[in-house]
DNA sequence: ATCGTACGTTTCGGAATGAGAAACATGTGC
DNA sequence: GCACATGTTTCTCATTCCGAAACGTACGAT
């Protein structure tokens, strides 16, 4: 019973029948920890356990689903110690996440006094 | 019945015992529609009926959580009409996805040949 | 060699969340 | 009145997530 539907550009995707490569990668990084454990590789490899330690409260069942999705769509590898790592795809992501990130502090100012 | 976990920086969080901005921001883009619905509410305001034409697949029940969820993070506001719009920080928030699509694009290239 | 420990990984039952359809409410034009 | 479009809630069922336990494999110490 392992039927899992994947995210990848280029064809349909869970709520959106046009494929669009936006949909795609919202599909993928709408999932719960996807965004947090890509976030936590930005800095460098790390085992799986290392990975649990970061993102408190992440469940190692989801984990290893996350890890599969993301080496599915060519963000993670793995190296020959075991520990993720972002690809050069996964690490541009990762840039690309800045401008979120400077906007969640702004938020976050904005928010609370 | 209805106690439901919302997303705000400087409190604790799902998936984080920090509460840092960014991980907040995860916390509430990390839910399924989250992220599709502020995208299309970037072009101007929609009404709920519209929202749910222009996500295909999403459900009532799912995107009027979701409107709460935005509007308890202020992000989203309502119009006397009852269409929603993007307040000022979502607005901002819709600029700082803006290198997200752009990385999902040359995303979709690399993976399709 | 065997124990202990650390790591990577999978499995499983119960809890939370999402999907889908139906229903109710309100307003508008006929 | 009726039909019809929109906003919203409710209900049931499927999927996903959590949390803990377990299994396998390496390694170092005894």
């Amino acid at each position: 019973m392992n039927a899992r539907p994947r995210s990848v550009p280029g064809r349909p995707v869970r709520g959106s029948t046009t494929g669009r490569p936006l949909m795609a990668a919202m599909d993928l990084l709408g999932r719960r920890w996807t965004l947090r454990v890509l976030w936590e590789l930005r800095a460098g490899p790390l085992g799986a356990r290392a990975l649990l330690a970061a993102c408190d409260g992440l469940s190692s069942s989801v984990l290893y689903e996350r890890l599969r999705d993301l080496r599915d769509a060519s963000l993670v590898g793995q190296l020959d110690g075991g520990a993720y790592d972002l690809t050069e795809l996964g690490r541009e992501l990762g840039d690309s996440l800045q401008p979120l990130a400077a906007w969640a502090r702004r938020w976050s100012e904005a928010l609370d006094p």
